[in-house]
DNA sequence: CGTTTTTGACCCGCGC
DNA sequence: GCGCGGGTCAAAAACG
């Protein structure tokens, strides 16, 4: 912290004596409070004006214990602020009037015996006044301290009763999930106990199904041991993939965005490096591949290729979760598509017949409707297909009518789904096992991208507009802003992450350069 | 000079 | 076993 409320402080007690007996009322002053006094600014550096970034030195009673909370610290703070701030006037100016008398009554001049007595007999009524109004201040300080107390509990008690929920709703997606796994490990270990009762052509195309799968996870686990290889693999340290979707079934969801755009990559807030490029059968566009490099082994890559019927829309497939803070112009498209993914993968995971379990899914996206984005079942990894094409192309008129998913059963105005996403998000935050750190300091793994700031209602609202126009515009900072601005009036989560969007902007528009991917 | 992109080679799964 | 296609690697080139 800075030095400027130490030497406020000893001001304070020299020049008044009274707050050296500060202790004794039993709350001690919080440094960051001196220092917001207006009474005793701070030095000319003017640094304890506001919240720094450094926290307070250890020890010393603050009032922002619950740092996510921030407004409802700055409320208490302003509260107990302004409650102690007029305690220290009063204080002060009381103080200095009884010094100010006492001393001159020694210093200019003790040649009256009647007056030393009359002086003294005031100073001990000042005293007996001062005693008093001690008293009182000691009960404002308690009354203060309790309704401060109280606060914080009522606070955490809601804090736990969000997460209670949250658990609650995430062991039942999870039962769910384990259960799902358990048929197919039946049906799997029926199909491999089968071959006692098979003839030999058959015993060896199971044994070489087996040999098959095997190596394929011999590739995996291979894989896993290579940080830089196949971090995509990798499992968290800190998280091990017990009772959760193993980071391996994580990275084979994939969620496609299609999109509308000229440029030949949407911005997503996110920075990616190209590390290949793959003519795909039947679409002359070239299919481009990206891994995410906002954080060494963020196992997180995408594919963009181009629409072979309408190179107009780019289709940009997502695969992985980000295990790094995101900055808030990633967090909606990270959102979204890790929501998505996570409900492909915890709704139904693709069963024996490749056919996925709409209603589920429906029912838990879009409760609202009993529409659903398409999800495909040919596909070697689950996919769901968030089709954005259907909207406005102006971002700033995004937000009615929105963007639509399109579906076989009809399609259903995407408007809603990034808030839909984002309470289902925060609703598994648990079941992912993959949470953010509270400090926000510390790159805690999360799911998909997005942290839990969801829960506030206000990021929620964020995202449905971000949403789009991140979708719909590749130029992405003019297009969060102008949504982002549109809804909040400017206001943006405080996140976390490091680079801002422009930086990411500016880079991911290197690839404008890219004209193989514009399509031959 | 460090970072990013390009691009041919390589690996692997899968179908025939 | 062979070829095809998807995905990735990594050296070279390009870029800032």
């Amino acid at each position: 912290m800075d030095k400027g409320w130490g030497l406020t402080l000893e001001n304070i007690s020299d020049r008044v004596g009274f707050f050296s007996n500060k202790s004794v009322l039993g709350y001690s002053l919080s440094p960051r409070v001196s220092n917001r006094s207006t009474m005793f600014p701070v030095d000319s550096s003017g640094r304890g004006e506001h919240h720094t970034a450094a926290p307070p030195p250890a020890g010393e009673h603050t009032v922002d214990f619950f740092s996510e909370k921030k407004r409802s610290i700055d409320e208490v703070n302003a509260f107990v602020k302004k409650e102690i701030n007029e305690t220290r006037d009063y204080d002060v100016n009381t103080g200095l009037q009884l010094l100010t008398a006492s001393d001159q009554s020694t210093v200019d001049d003790g040649v009256s015996s009647e007056d030393a007595e009359d002086r003294r007999a005031k100073i001990e009524v000042e005293l007996e006044r001062m005693k008093g109004e001690n008293q009182r201040l000691k009960g404002m300080l308690t009354h203060i301290s309790n309704n401060y107390t109280a606060l914080q509990m009522q606070l955490n008690t809601l804090m736990q009763q969000q997460q209670n929920s949250a658990l609650i709703e995430t062991t039942q997606l999870h039962k769910i999930i384990e259960r799902k796994a358990e048929e197919k490990k039946e049906a799997r270990q029926f199909l491999e106990l089968s071959p006692n009762q098979m003839n030999d052509e058959q015993s060896v195309t199971s044994s070489d199904e087996r040999s098959s799968r095997n190596k394929r996870v011999n590739r995996d686990e291979n894989h896993e041991s290579e940080p830089y290889k196949a971090p995509k693999l990798s499992p968290p340290p800190s998280n091990p993939p017990v009772d959760q979707p193993t980071e391996a079934t994580m990275r084979k969801a994939r969620v496609s965005v299609r999109a509308r755009s000229e440029a030949p990559m949407i911005s997503d807030g996110c920075q990616w490096r190209k590390y290949g490029q793959k003519m795909a059968k039947g679409n002359p566009c070239p299919r481009a591949y990206y891994r995410c490099t906002m954080a060494v082994g963020c196992p997180v890559r995408k594919q963009v290729q181009r629409c072979a019927e309408d190179k107009t829309i780019l289709t940009t497939t997502y695969e992985g979760n980000h295990n790094h803070p995101l900055p808030p112009a990633a967090m909606a498209m990270a959102s979204t598509t890790s929501a998505a993914a996570n409900m492909l993968l915890s709704g139904s995971m693709p069963s024996a017949d490749g056919l996925m379990n709409p209603g589920f899914l429906a029912r838990t996206m879009l409760p609202c409707s009993s529409n659903m984005a398409t999800i495909s079942a040919s596909a070697p990894f689950p996919t769901i297909t968030l089709d954005l094409t259907q909207q406005s192309p102006n971002p700033l008129q995004l937000q009615r009518p929105g963007p639509q998913f399109q579906s076989p059963f009809g399609s259903v105005t995407a408007q809603a789904i990034p808030q839909v996403f984002g309470q289902v998000l925060h609703n598994q935050s648990k079941f992912s096992g993959l949470q953010m750190s509270h400090d926000g300091n510390e790159p805690g793994p999360i799911l998909a991208g997005q942290p839990l700031q969801l829960h506030q209602p206000s990021y929620a609202d964020t995202l449905s507009a971000a949403t789009a126009a991140i979708a719909s515009d590749p130029n992405f900072t003019a297009a969060l802003a102008a949504a982002i601005s549109s809804i909040l009036g400017g206001a943006q989560p405080n996140n976390n992450g490091g680079s801002t969007t422009n930086n990411n902007n500016a880079k991911v528009n290197t690839i404008d350069d890219n004209s193989n991917l514009q399509g031959n």
